[in-house]
DNA sequence: CTCAGATTGTGAAAAATATCACGACTTATT
DNA sequence: AATAAGTCGTGATATTTTTCACAATCTGAG
């Protein structure tokens, strides 16, 4: 794909950037720098400065960036101008909550499946998502990317069923760590480590950087 | 507090190394590799093993790790044999979710009281633990950490408040980036940022690496 | 008791990320 | 038109994190 890749750190930054930009076009804002950008998102100036270069010179010497241009070069480095559909597997508790959650209101990421083992609930809808059997993998269509809340004892299996069935991108809620080909991007939101991680930092951190 | 601080790359994967060694306890595994945990937890024997040092020789050249001890020193080391009491914020969606979800079945860590600012909400339990409102906040007592589920434009508002009561670090869910003092410490989990950067990694960087 | 095989702990090197600091340029003001 | 103030883009540097690679040491078998 792309040959001059952007480091990962700026990777994962993009959206947050992409956020914020939304929210100053909405409230009419013009332009912006960097150090205002750095006071909003809580990253250093210096290191959007540096984000914002990987994609060429953007801004403009002692004005700034332009809000409008800005966010439409984001928008269409994240492609957001289309809508990029996702699958939710799982619809237990934590599954159920995102269905309803509305977490994608600034954004074109759209939860459109969801699948599940329980026949209570397969063949329901929720928000207007459909609930499919997870026998019925090839439901998913073209949808390149998976949330994953469900057990952790069934991740491994599921995941490997996802990934046969098209799936490349996993967002892994489960406390599992999943074997699938290096080729299969994964990404783990581990509550529980978070948590312990967070405590952990508080009582050997705390105070001075 | 800590003189010699580790890594904090290295704390992050700490509780991951804890609920992989419990795992082996259970199965009644008396000896590990660096190796096996690597392929356990994903994470490079190497790293694995330059985490590990940080905290003195835990192991033995040519054996490998003792379960039972490492488990009890990382037991320790993660203050795993008190339970830490959590509050969280904002009994939505999301909020119900983790309430109901037992996301921590394998630790000590344990969310014991609720906020919230629905009158229909306050004075209900779920799952056992009481929901008070969120003018209410003496009734965090000595609770230091707290998971923000609210929306997000109430978010900056009201961390400040949980600071001003006693809370020393915060679990934030909402898209918002909170101001607060910088000896507090926020972890930020943000779902559509994820999902966002997952989508754009697939896209800009798939198979090789 | 010896030796082959396994595995740690770590110095050193590499890679990735963040930050400093300043020249170059833009804007706005007088 | 000149000047002051603001801000980017980036070379250089610092910091953090990961990985390599191997001597030292332990285990277990015969």
């Amino acid at each position: 794909m792309d040959q001059n890749k952007i480091p990962q750190a700026t990777a994962k930054r993009l959206p947050l950037y992409y956020r914020f930009l939304n929210n100053l076009n909405q409230q009419g804002k013009k332009r912006v720098s960097s150090k205002e950008l750095s006071e909003a998102v809580k990253v250093d100036s210096a290191t959007i400065r540096r984000d914002f270069s990987y994609f060429g010179a953007l801004g403009k010497k002692g004005y700034g960036y332009n809000v409008e241009y800005l966010l439409g070069f984001f928008r269409s480095t994240l492609d957001q101008h289309e809508i990029t559909e996702v699958a939710l597997i799982g619809v237990g508790n934590l599954g159920t909550a995102f269905l309803n959650y509305n977490f994608m209101k600034n954004n074109n990421i759209r939860i459109t499946k969801a699948f599940d083992a329980d026949p209570e609930k397969v063949g329901k809808e929720i928000r207007d998502i459909p609930v499919y059997h997870i026998d019925d993998l090839e439901k998913l269509a073209n949808i390149k990317v998976a949330i994953l809340t469900l057990p952790a004892d069934e991740a491994d299996a599921i995941a490997n069923k996802l990934v046969e069935n098209g799936i490349t991108g996993i967002l892994n809620f489960t406390p599992a760590r999943i074997t699938v080909p290096k080729s299969i991007r994964v990404h783990h939101i581990d509550l529980a480590v978070e948590l312990q991680a967070l405590v952990y930092f508080l009582k050997h951190y705390s105070l001075e950087k």
